[in-house]
DNA sequence: GCTGGCACTCGAATGCGCCGAGTGCCAGGC
DNA sequence: GCCTGGCACTCGGCGCATTCGAGTGCCAGC
């Protein structure tokens, strides 16, 4: 077990090495850090802390940085979460109390997160998984052609053409959308298919065909949708990423154009609360020198998805998680109220 | 006037600047192309074409590189628009013809123009303004509260809140969704206003309020969606710009981001043809060392929107411009098709 | 167990010289 | 009049050696 004082000075270390974005050697640290040792006795806790793995040299010669480990140390027992002051938070909640609609919230709330964090953000759109049905639409288009518009609770909408087998009468359809609803409407996602299973026979014969297609793209449209969307915005701020960063930025804009991969990573646990990953903890190859905080959440408690940062593993961890938590918070509000 | 013989120089200079990224000189010109003179009639070939601005010199005892004038008179006089292999039309169509919707669309269009010219994608979502009201649709959420859904015949779906200014019953809502109806559906977006000018005056004297309010919000809708949405994609195609390239592509990313500035370099022309605009010509300052081809796409011969990338002012503009036609085209059909 | 001292390492920065691609100009030839 | 070969000149890039200094590890002493 490290002793305290090493972990003030892999604290110091990560800090330092945070804001200047070079090597940190021991005898900068006890300036900057009144740890009440001489460099000398530093050395000797850096050489530990790097046995252990916590933190490593560039090459010999040069100043310590965190490794991926000590960043991992640093989050889970050396740092807490930095609030944001309350002139921030009136900012962010302002800024969001302008969005008019569901597009508008998550839009605003990327370019909020970007901004505070300086870093890239990714913001899920709410998930239909969790959230209820508030109406489902038909519409005539022709007579063989309908069009479903699903409306959730979260104020997201989806539409999908159905070619319908056989012609349907436009009282038919009213008498579907009826029943349709009467069934579903308040109700989760999940709950539709068994909801909806013996609806058919309620039909006449030749409209049962029908019926079914119907009801089947209902299905496959709450299934797909659940291949989530997100939004992205701040990339701009890759470019504060490095020295070296051409070949770091690469694979990191590849990923972030790979929405798959993302929102893979953002699935990854279940847990509603912040998670942090840090550097290789990332499966994705593209990620492995970057960190991605993460937050669910949701309308009311419950967390709906999930948004979040992608930053360099060195970034101000306390910080981020700080904004991104209040962040989350905000937009669950507005969700709830809308 | 430039003789034939220089504007072979230009074209030659332009190629082989494009191919190999680096300046080229009279001895490399004379030998990659066999323009039949010396490197010395070469040389004052450049001369000339420097003199009138079409090439210039990084610096002293360099090989020349095309300027934006150069380019300029490139894609005007010296180069035609390359077009797609039988084997890359095949593919194009291929792609595109599995989108199951508008968003698929478009996000499938915004891959494919990134993959086929390596460069940054955009693509702007097909507008409001010049298509028409396939149907709205409203529902009743509460006895004061009306969801309005707006279809578009290219897809599109909108939705909005309204608070009414007093309660108001199914029957009601029913009767108007079923007057706006005939009289919206099918006809353009610019009509609607005159044809419900005066459609409150149907209804009884309390329902005038919320019919209203309705009708102002269906408009609100359709004059603020001409803010029009669009989707990038190939971000990490600018990790091939240059060598310099921290510094250029900083603000390329920046601009990008910023949606509004693209819409608006997008929109400067109306006309619907292919647009290249090069270098300096983009009012927007961190686009100066870009080019952008535009063109406008649509169901059924009538551009609705325009789609393009975004690259270094070096690019292969024959492809290029070859590549955004094809794609046009192809969208355009699927749209049609829908 | 902390500290000051000391020798050592090694990357970054600096300076220097060479090389070669490329130029402009000029005199001569078709 | 236009093209060509020749020639002197320029200047950035590259390789190399040198210096400089931050930082380290280790050790003896308090």
């Amino acid at each position: 077990m490290l002793s305290e004082r090493r972990l003030q000075v892999l604290r110091a270390i990560v800090q330092d090495y945070v804001g200047t974005e070079e090597p940190v050697g021991s005898k900068a640290l006890t300036e900057r850090h009144n740890l009440g040792v001489s460099p000398a006795t530093v050395r000797n806790d850096m050489a530990a802390l790097e046995d252990e793995g916590y933190i490593a040299q560039p090459h010999t010669s040069a100043g310590r940085i965190p490794t991926d480990k000590g960043y991992r140390l640093f989050v889970d027992k050396l740092a807490g979460v930095k609030p944001m002051t309350a002139p921030e938070r009136r900012a962010i909640q302002n800024f969001l109390d302008g969005a008019v609609d569901l597009d508008d919230v998550v839009a605003r709330t990327v370019r909020l997160l970007a901004q505070l964090t300086r870093q890239v953000a990714v913001v899920q759109y709410p998930s239909l998984t969790r959230s209820t049905v508030r109406h489902v639409e038909l519409l005539s288009l022709a007579p063989a052609r309908v069009m479903l518009v699903l409306i959730t609770d979260t104020g997201r909408v989806e539409q999908r053409m159905v070619d319908c087998p056989a012609p349907f009468g436009e009282t038919s359809l009213a008498d579907l959308r009826a029943r349709l609803n009467s069934r579903v409407a308040g109700r989760r996602f999940t709950d539709v298919p068994q909801l909806v299973e013996d609806l058919p026979d309620g039909f006449d014969p030749e409209d049962r065909g029908t019926v079914a297609t119907v009801l089947s793209t209902l299905l496959e449209t709450l299934v797909e949708e659940n291949e989530e969307r997100l939004m992205i915005g701040g990339t701009a701020n890759l470019t504060r990423f490095g020295h070296d960063f051409p070949l770091t930025i690469r694979p990191v804009l590849e990923a972030l154009e790979e929405q798959v991969v993302l929102l893979k990573l953002l699935g990854e646990t279940q847990d509603p609360g912040m998670t942090v990953r840090i550097g290789h903890e990332n499966a994705h190859e593209g990620l492995n020198s970057t960190s991605i905080v993460s937050v669910g959440y949701g309308s009311g408690g419950e967390a709906v998805a999930k948004l979040g940062v992608v930053g360099p593993t060195r970034m101000d961890y306390p910080g981020t998680m700080g904004a991104v938590r209040a962040v989350a918070r905000y937009v669950g509000q507005i969700l709830a109220e809308s």
